[in-house]
DNA sequence: AAACTGAACGCAAACGCTTGCGCAACAACG
DNA sequence: CGTTGTTGCGCAAGCGTTTGCGTTCAGTTT
């Protein structure tokens, strides 16, 4: 049926073994010899079966990538990133969206990248026992999003200088009242909920502002929860003058809250994000903007030069990207009437 | 090193091929050793390899999926639903990101899937030459979007009804100067763009307006392109009271531009876009609403049972999904002072 | 009681490649 | 002109499964 390495060998008169050795550039075959083998295969057409070569050598050409929620803007953006480093370097990619739990506890029971991958780049943050259930596959980790974790290469971006530096341009603008909608860390080690609270609440002291817990409240990192927060938040006794939302998909949802309640952003409240969604200035969000495909694209690199060099030093465990504010329209000096 | 089908059969006391035949639920096992030899796999943690099992059963239990961009919401959205079809039935899927006309070059001559899935589902239209090369993989194929293909089953949506209905949605507002924003073709038979647009041009028809071709822009499917277009029709001598957007992205665009332009939604211009973004509800784009995940879901499905039953007769190569137009906030009568 | 069933299981041959090793052939050396 | 290297290539043994066929054995049939 399908022509396979013996064909090839016998239409150019060598032995298999010279046929797999020169159509992967290994040493051993004159360089005439070569050629002619290319020539050989390429008018037949011949491709080699992976699962074959992956059979014989361990190697398998392909990196496994587990994700959450790939249809969210941040994950299909590492995700699109990764996949062309990978491919680019003659990798395929299996994914695996874990979103839901019960397809999250499939994979890690059944394991299904067992022996079918080279190296696995993970875009979520795995538990102690899912972590040990990766390095049993013995092929190297990476990571994206922050959490260290042992045996991951793992590239992030420093949630507290970003998160500062949001908070701070807030400040900066005179606002005291200052709300923030975070996101629940919930029983993972996922601590860029925390790392950014901490900052907001760093920034606070460091400007001499009480920190008052009526002005948090839970956005769960969608719009959704982002425009319930905000309403909570409008609800309470003293609202604020600005609120710091923990994303921009959360604070996307604020505005709408706003919107509903006839209050004009940045007259009546500044709003600030996080991440510079590709819809963020479509909004005129403004911003703390990270480099969302960089992450992905450095952590599908640093992989790709784990696979290639085994027993070279890893430098750097933990690489982070930079982070820049990005000013738009949603933030401005507190309105001396205050909001409403 | 990692326990083989060999070790479980000598720790269970039985042939490989016993153990084989158990674990998969083959017939030629009596209840009792398969329930032995199940023990046995579990606590040794047996899994089987793949390539090792699709090298010798010509079965590899995976899928491809091909995709243009699926970094943006729509192809991340579908994709997301897909996978998750698809694992669910015991698949994994190889992700091939084809956005860039290199990469997809690369693709279609080295053909990395062949011998390496059961069926492969696109997410793009591909050419003769693609759908040629697609076709010689020997397996079934399927596809969202439109554009039918044979020895495809595609499921999409009927893109003129939705069009219809956006555009006779501003018609029974009153408008009668109503632009279009929307994407050209290229050189695929990407036949989207021109279902829209055969619907702007009928529905105007029938409402007796005369079609003004200075009406019409590109925007190339982007927000930019959307913006882009918006500003060129707002330039011209008469411009629109509302416009269609052949995609929410593109309407976004727009809105975009006629902020920047002082205008504001609905009261100067009217915007309905297309595809009910994630993001429509935000910024309250009146729209026409797809399932795009379930038409993620529905192709997988659809390629799922092909696989089960291979000869069985495909009732429908081309199932439509349906459309339904979503009124939220940016449209309107127009205004009787007319735009600015 | 002989002959005939299935059912349950083992044997061994693929599947298509990779790779350690052996063996020519030939060049370069003392 | 023997020796020692190189270089280029073929042999054959895997890699871990699946599966057609053969064998055994308990349980029917005549």
């Amino acid at each position: 049926m399908t022509v396979s390495i013996t064909d090839v060998a016998r239409a150019a008169g060598v032995s298999a073994s010279t046929v797999s050795r020169a159509l992967r550039g290994r040493p051993g075959v004159s360089e005439e010899v070569r050629a002619q083998i290319a020539a050989v295969a390429a008018q037949l057409g011949y491709i080699a079966s992976r699962s074959a070569s992956s059979l014989a050598s361990g190697r398998t050409y392909t990196i496994g990538v587990v994700a959450p929620y790939i249809g969210r803007w941040f994950f299909g953006t590492v995700l699109d990133a990764a996949e062309q480093v990978f491919s680019a370097a003659g990798y395929d990619v299996l994914l695996y969206n874990l979103g839901s739990p019960d397809a999250r506890k499939r994979f890690f029971t059944s394991l299904p990248v067992r022996k079918r991958v080279d190296a696995v780049l993970s875009l979520l943050i795995p538990d102690p026992a899912e972590t040990a259930a990766l390095r049993s596959l013995g092929v190297p980790l990476a990571g994206t999003v922050g959490g260290a974790r042992d045996g991951f290469t793992v590239v992030g971006i420093d949630d507290r200088a970003g998160a500062e530096s949001a908070v701070r341009h807030l400040v900066n603008l005179g606002h005291r009242r200052i709300g923030m909608i975070s996101g629940a860390s919930g029983p993972l080690q996922w601590t860029t909920p925390i790392d950014r609270r901490q900052a907001y609440l760093d920034v606070l002291a460091e400007a001499g502002i009480e920190h008052d817990p009526a002005l948090e409240a839970d956005g769960g990192y969608t719009v959704e929860g982002g425009e319930r927060a905000m309403t909570a938040l409008l609800a309470t006794s003293r609202p604020p003058t600005a609120v710091f939302a923990q994303s921009d998909e959360m604070a996307m949802g604020a505005m709408r809250a706003l919107r509903r309640h006839r209050l004009t952003v940045p007259d009546d409240v500044s709003v600030v994000g996080f991440d510079d969604h590709e819809l963020a200035e479509v909004v005129g969000l403004t911003t703390v903007s990270q480099p969302v495909a960089g992450q992905g694209a450095e952590a599908a690199r640093l992989l790709l030069r784990q696979l290639d060099e085994p027993d070279a030093e890893r430098p750097a465990d933990k690489v982070r990207m930079p982070i820049r504010l990005v000013l738009r329209e949603t933030t401005a000096p507190p309105n001396p009437r205050g909001p409403q």
